[in-house]
DNA sequence: CTCCAAGCGGAGAACGATCCTCCGGTTGTC
DNA sequence: GACAACCGGAGGATCGTTCTCCGCTTGGAG
């Protein structure tokens, strides 16, 4: 699991799957209710007391941290899966989006990452590492001709944070989850390549573009 | 301008345009941080002391509910547009959704509605004006054989939300709104019907079950 | 131009929510 | 079976929000 506390004696075989839960629900209540979301919420969803959240992570931060790290662990070998396992390159790419919308992972980052400290090296490390894999699935379709030029890195990304974040309102989480895919289905057909397809006008962000957009905002 | 509090002697000049720019400030931050954001914050963001919030509004309901109702008397309109300037069905629904989502629309209603009073009468009614009038473009575009059957109210409704919440993390608003209309874009070339189309998976969601949902949520 | 009712802004007390520690009790593991 | 590791939850401290009160400003009628 990403983003240990400590690397000293293992845990305790019950406080090991408390700290699994508390970062499963952290993941979830954050991407309902933003990055400050109330931490006692996040023990009750794990199930879990408060003090036992604070024991296994100092603060907000901490957890948060080992949250972004676990997200971006699993996109990376859903991107490593899509791109060793299909031979199509857009049958990739659609692959890597329906895994990375089950991990509920594009929602969850652009939420946290500003909160976290830009220097740290396994975070950064941990980025670069996901987004070089997703950056390979998206290359490897364009390549193919399978993805049109003019859908970018930056539409898939935020593409994904769009379908990712669960609906507001009365929907039941199970429904929530299975819209998403439909829709993800729905979009999929508009980015394969087809005769009379018009092009997408606005701004075609790159990876760059989208750190560069991170970059400015830290003063 | 919907919502008005009471119908009493018209307000002075400032005070009116003051009413107008909370209107659109409660709508702005609403959609940015929920239904339970500071009021605080929306004066501030009206350029407009917190008392003259209170004054015009005299609690969040009343503020919120103003809000609802300005939207959908938008919608309505869009609808309303799009079907008599339109004579494809497919080019009607298309123009429907980049109006909604040039009026921040489909955010903000989910957030807010399940707050306010379902007797109301005034709610209702410009709800059911609203949601007959986007129903009406929906079939036109079936009847039309330009929308695949398998496309629903539900999904256009639903798909709005998605596009119309601002991405969190630092993208600026400009860019931001850019990029909705750029991914309705792409998103619409899926919902053409075309030869290969694939079918989508999931629920096919219909206006009966949207409000289903909302009923049930309510004990 | 004058005047005043209508309107305004912002300070700050009251309130509610959240944080985070402390400690008596429970449980996994050797 | 014993003990170290771990747990839950109560509750004081802290922080953010609400909403009122009052002295100042301003639109617009005459």
């Amino acid at each position: 699991m990403a983003g240990e506390v400590r690397e000293t004696r293992p845990l305790r075989a019950d406080a090991r799957r408390n700290a699994e839960q508390l970062l499963a629900a952290a993941r979830d209540v954050v991407v309902e209710r933003g990055a400050g979301a109330p931490l006692d919420e996040i023990a009750r969803r794990a199930g879990v007391g408060i003090a036992t959240l604070y024991r296994r992570f100092p603060d907000r931060s901490a957890l948060l941290r080992a949250v972004v790290l676990d997200a971006l662990e699993r996109t990376a070998r859903a991107a490593a899966a899509a791109l060793s396992e299909e031979t199509d390159g857009f049958a990739a790419l659609v692959r890597y989006m329906h895994a990375a919308l089950d991990a509920r992972v594009s929602a969850v980052i652009p939420l946290v990452l500003d909160i976290l400290d830009p220097a740290d090296d396994d975070l950064q490390s941990a980025r670069e590492a996901s987004a070089g894999l997703v950056q390979r699935v998206v290359d490897e379709a364009h390549a193919d001709g399978s993805l049109p030029a003019d859908v970018t890195f930056g539409d898939i990304g935020t593409l994904l944070v769009r379908l990712s974040r669960p609906l507001p309102g009365p929907v039941p989480p199970a429904l929530d989850e299975e819209l998403a895919h439909r829709h993800l289905d729905l979009l999929v057909e508009g980015l394969r390549p087809s005769p009379g397809r018009r092009a997408p006008g606005g701004p075609r962000l790159e990876r760059a573009d989208l750190r560069g957009l991170q970059e400015e905002a830290r003063p």
